[in-house]
DNA sequence: TGTACATCAGTGAACGCGCGTTCACTGATGTAC
DNA sequence: TGTACATCAGTGAACGCGCGTTCACTGATGTAC
C-alpha cells in the first residue's frame, strides 16, 4: 500500500482548501479545476482520484467552512464559549457584521459568498449552505436570553439580517452605502438581542 | 433609413426581458447568448447590433426590473401608491416576502436570484444592483412612520432582512427551514414597521 | 538489514464539446424621385 | 402613385479558445521476504 492514507487524506485536504478559497472569490461556473489544482500543488489529471467531479468538490468546499474558520467564531470574538448566553450572541454578531470580514474575500463565509451559485447548485452543495445556516441559527438560538417565547424566531431573523447585511454590502458598487447597510443591520441586531 | 427605430427598439426591449428571464433562473455563467437570441426569436449573431457583449446585457437586465413587476410592486400589493405611509410598507413586506414571489423564479427580484453572480460581475451590473436596492430602500424610508427618529436605518434593516429572509430560503435544500425563515422574516419586518 | 515487488497517487496529453465574438452576406424596409 | 435604391437589422458559418473529463503512463512508497 504505496503513499499513506495519512498522505491521501491530506492531499485531498489541500485540494478542499485550494476550492473553497477560489470559489469563494470567483464562484462555482468561474473556477477551473486546472486552477484548483494549481493552487493545491497538483497537476490536473489527479482530481479524480479524489472526487467523482466538480460539483461534488463544491459542495465539500462550502461544508469545509465549519471546519475552520466556522468553528473559530466565537473564540474569535474574544468569547469563551462555556459562559454562552446574550454575550456570545452578540461577539458574533460583531465579528459576522465586522469589516474585517466584509473585506477578506477569500476566508468569508461562503453564505456570504455564494447564495446564488449554490441556490442553482447540487441538492449536496445546498445541504452544505443548509448546515451552515443551521449552525448559525442553533448558536443564536441557544444563547438568546432564556425568558424571551419566540427565541427560534429571533434566532432565524438573526441570521437573514447577518446575512442579507453582509450580501447586499458585498454587491452594491457604492461603498459609503455597503458601509451603511452592514452597520444599520449590525446595530440593529445587536439591540435585537437584548 | 429601413427597419425603424420604433422596430429597433422593440426588438432590443425582447432582448433584454429574455435576458433577464434566463439569467434569473440560471445565472450569469450559465447562459449563452444563443439561448437569450432564440427565447427573443432571433439568431445569435444580431446580438451585436443592439450590445457591445453579454456582460453589458447582463447589467441592463438586472436595471429592467424597475420598470417591470418592480414598478407594481405596490399596486400588486393592493395598496393605492397615493396613499403612501406604514400600509405601504406592511404591503411591499408581505408581496415581497411572499410564497407567490419566492416560488416565482422568472419573474423574481434579481436582487434575491443573482446577488453573488452581481458581485463579481462588472461595475456597471453593481450599479443596477445597487439601483434596485436604493429603490427599495426609498419605499420604506419615505413611508416608515415619520415620529422615528432613526427612519433611514430602520429603511436599511428592513431592506436586508427582506432580501436576505428570500436569499436564504432560495438557497436552503428543506423546503420547511426555508418557509420558516420566511415566515420569521416577514413577521419580523411587519412588526419592526409599527 | 536489505531488496524486489506490487500498488496507486500523480502526470500530462488528448477528446469532445460549447462558448463569446467576428464577419461577409442578404433581404426587408423607408425614402427620394 | 409607382419604382429604384441605399441602409442596416438580422443571418449563419467560422474562429479561437478553454473547459470538464478520460486515459495510458510513471514513479514514489510501504510491504513481504
Amino acid at each position: 500500500m504505496p503513499y499513506s492514507a495519512v498522505h491521501k487524506a491530506e492531499t485531498r485536504k489541500r485540494i478542499v482548501e485550494a476550492a473553497r478559497v477560489l470559489f469563494n472569490r470567483n464562484g462555482f461556473s468561474d473556477v477551473t479545476i486546472d486552477q484548483i489544482m494549481e493552487k493545491a500543488g497538483l497537476t490536473r489529471g489527479g482530481f479524480y482520484n479524489h472526487f467523482p467531479n466538480k460539483s461534488a468538490l463544491f459542495a465539500e468546499s462550502v461544508a469545509s467552512f465549519l471546519n475552520g474558520r466556522g468553528k473559530d467564531w466565537r473564540d474569535q470574538a474574544g468569547v469563551d464559549p462555556e459562559i454562552g448566553g446574550p454575550e456570545t450572541v452578540r461577539a458574533m454578531i460583531n465579528s459576522y457584521l465586522s469589516k474585517l470580514h466584509a473585506d477578506d474575500l477569500d476566508g468569508q463565509c461562503p453564505m456570504i459568498a455564494l447564495p446564488s451559485d449554490v441556490a442553482r447548485a447540487t441538492p449536496e452543495a445546498r445541504q452544505s449552505y443548509e448546515g451552515l445556516l443551521r449552525a448559525m441559527i442553533w448558536l443564536y438560538e441557544n444563547n438568546l436570553p432564556e425568558e424571551a417565547p419566540d427565541t427560534r424566531e429571533k434566532a432565524c431573523v438573526l441570521a437573514a439580517l447577518s446575512i442579507g447585511g453582509m450580501v447586499l454590502s458585498r454587491t452594491v458598487e457604492d461603498q459609503s452605502l455597503a458601509d451603511e447597510l452592514r452597520q444599520a443591520a449590525k446595530m440593529f441586531a445587536l439591540d435585537a438581542v437584548a
